[in-house]
DNA sequence: GTTAGCACTCAATCGATGAGAGTGCTAACA
DNA sequence: TGTTAGCACTCTCATCGATTGAGTGCTAAC
């Protein structure tokens, strides 16, 4: 048995009822709504070959049929296979609502995430790149009054970092200058994973070449220290999760808690947009997600770059009856937009 | 008819039976559970007298009783009156959890609400100050790369915002430093909310008092400007909104959705927070609140002040049948922290 | 004033019933 | 040989009535 035009025509047709309604389809609703020129029992036996094939299902005998996942992944892959994926042509208009005005990175990934709920009605992820990899440019030191001084941590991707301390007692102005100039001139090209590794050899190294200002730099050192080793930290940024509350699927409360509870926890999203490939753009439909509470949602996520790098996911997060066609071309609208102004606004990491 | 001792023991009974299993409570329950001394009947006796007084309502002729709101303000009332607001003591312990180790005000808000959320599994609430009354103290220019300048505004509070500036042209070094000295000196003591209003003006003024550094000045001036501008929306912080669903009230997925969806709307909850009385602790329990959505909900607020001038409200919002006790002093724990935070951290708008 | 006893009320639960949607099979048809 | 009309069959869902049980209100006795 092999999937012939009609079968296809008809798997087609129950897939996008079922995607609209959510509710099992059967023979009478395909030949009514979707013109196939066949009768219902023509379409009834057609049905019968594609659940022995492994399409469809039946939740009860006397009811209509839904959509295995090897559906929705030869549905997905059709669409792929003839580039039917529409392509959101807003491109600079999807950058503009993104973009943010005060150039913050997070501000960037909390925009796409919002508007990328918005879009699918689905719930959106992020995880905002580690800066392990990442290379101190220079550090500034910039007075605010007179026991409080805002320590800017600039990076090779002219990504700021900030940290406001607090003196124990005044450094004059000038002072400071010199102290920027000296940390500045010691952590530069130094990436911070190894000076997070090497942080107590590091402040032992700069005791004893010690300078005049240097009681100042031995208080101020430390926070610096404990700064960078908070980099570290995955940062997963969400929105929409309240969406599933309007899907059919999720009337059940218990249903709904469950689905909450696991995308709220960080760490399993992050695991789940960390581990999920190295494809540029992955789908994981159903029972191809690794983690059992997921075996009825689909996961579409895109990589985005730093310079040219792959530093980090976006992802949606739905039902299996998803719309695929909609939710791919957003997912991949929004991380290209976000590739092309992180390559506007944050250098590569070994440039200039 | 009055509530004499034996009606308030029963009164308070009922209440807490109902706030724990948020379940009709009948006559046989209070006997067995609380120690009264008396039967069923003589306690049915009483019901129905604390109904004819508005402090009980039955939902069907058969069902045992519920509180009303007149009940909750009674028992909140009393709670306040005989000062039983058991206090937090672990003041310190909570400053050290709520303060961030950046010291952005922001990141204390967050912090604030999670745990003010997390104690007391519901949803909670901040209004971030607007920082309208504000006054500059000084404008900082630190060059980032070529093209990219990064602008801080210090406020006379210490707290200090930043832009990041997208240079046509570079801008040397020792010139940054002058514009960030005559920006610093015309700015110096202006109210956010005066600038805002006079921007056209004052772009004007600087126009015509060019100096030799004024083309670049000029370049960078609309950009301060129109972050100005962005200080003045209204930020809500949220956290714990989810926590509903755990809610026996809201086992029906319609209803946690109008919730969700009410508790959602920064702007609603802005304007619920922003009108709440001035008082430093508020309790607003079921219709006593204005919105029509919140009938069957109470909401607990707190001040936060910036220098003795109350400047915005934390809250929590729960159902009416809400542990008063835990939540009271929770959030009456966590505004103080707050507000000890602030004192130490950022200082007043006129000292210095 | 308190309480035991009892009739009464009403929501929730359970089972039976019928309607409706949909199938599979068969036989007839092009 | 593929298509289709017809029909019996299956299973869910909504409805209805009976039953159960928690709880009340009233009355009469203590």
């Amino acid at each position: 048995m092999s999937l012939d035009k009609r079968k296809v025509k008809i798997l087609k047709a129950i897939i996008s009822s079922y995607i609209d309604n959510a509710e099992a389809v059967g023979s009478r609703t395909i030949s009514k709504k979707y013109e196939l020129g066949v009768s219902p029992a023509t379409i009834r036996n057609e049905m019968s070959d594609l659940e022995d094939m492994g399409y469809l299902v039946q939740p009860h005998t006397s009811s209509g049929r839904i959509p295995t996942d090897k559906a929705y992944r030869y549905y997905v892959d059709d669409l792929w296979r003839k580039a039917k994926i529409s392509k959101n042509p807003n491109l600079d208009q999807l950058m503009e609502i993104i973009e943010d005005k005060s150039n913050e990175l997070d501000e960037i990934f909390k925009n796409s995430v919002r508007i990328l709920s918005q879009f699918t009605k689905y719930t959106s992820f992020v995880v905002a790149p580690q800066y392990k990899q990442s290379v101190i440019k220079r550090i500034q030191l910039v007075p605010v009054s007179e026991n409080k001084v805002l320590m800017l941590i600039i990076l090779q991707t002219n990504i700021v970092k900030q940290v406001m301390l607090r003196l124990s007692r005044p450094i004059p102005y000038n002072q400071l200058e010199k102290i920027s100039e000296s940390l500045s001139e010691k952590m530069y090209g130094q990436r911070l994973e190894d000076i997070d590794k090497n942080k107590d050899s590091l402040i032992k190294e700069l005791y004893y070449t010690r300078e005049s200002n240097s009681d100042a730099l031995m208080e101020l050192l430390p926070y610096l220290m404990e700064h960078i080793s908070r980099f570290e930290e995955v940062n997963v940024f969400s929105d929409g999760i309240t969406n599933i509350l309007e899907l059919p699927e999720y009337n059940d409360v218990v249903k709904a808690r469950e689905f909450i509870s696991f995308v709220e926890d960080k760490t399993s999203v992050a695991k789940l947009l960390q581990y999920n490939g190295e494809e540029d753009l992955d789908i994981c439909i159903g029972s191809e997600n690794k983690n059992r509470e997921l075996k009825d949602c689909s996961l579409i996520t895109a990589t985005y770059k730093f310079n040219g790098k792959l530093i980090g996911r976006i992802g949606v997060i739905g039902p299996t009856r998803m719309d695929y066609n909609n939710v791919i071309s957003t997912v991949k609208s929004i991380s290209d937009a976000i590739n092309e102004i992180i390559s506007l606004n944050f250098n590569g990491e070994n440039k200039e």
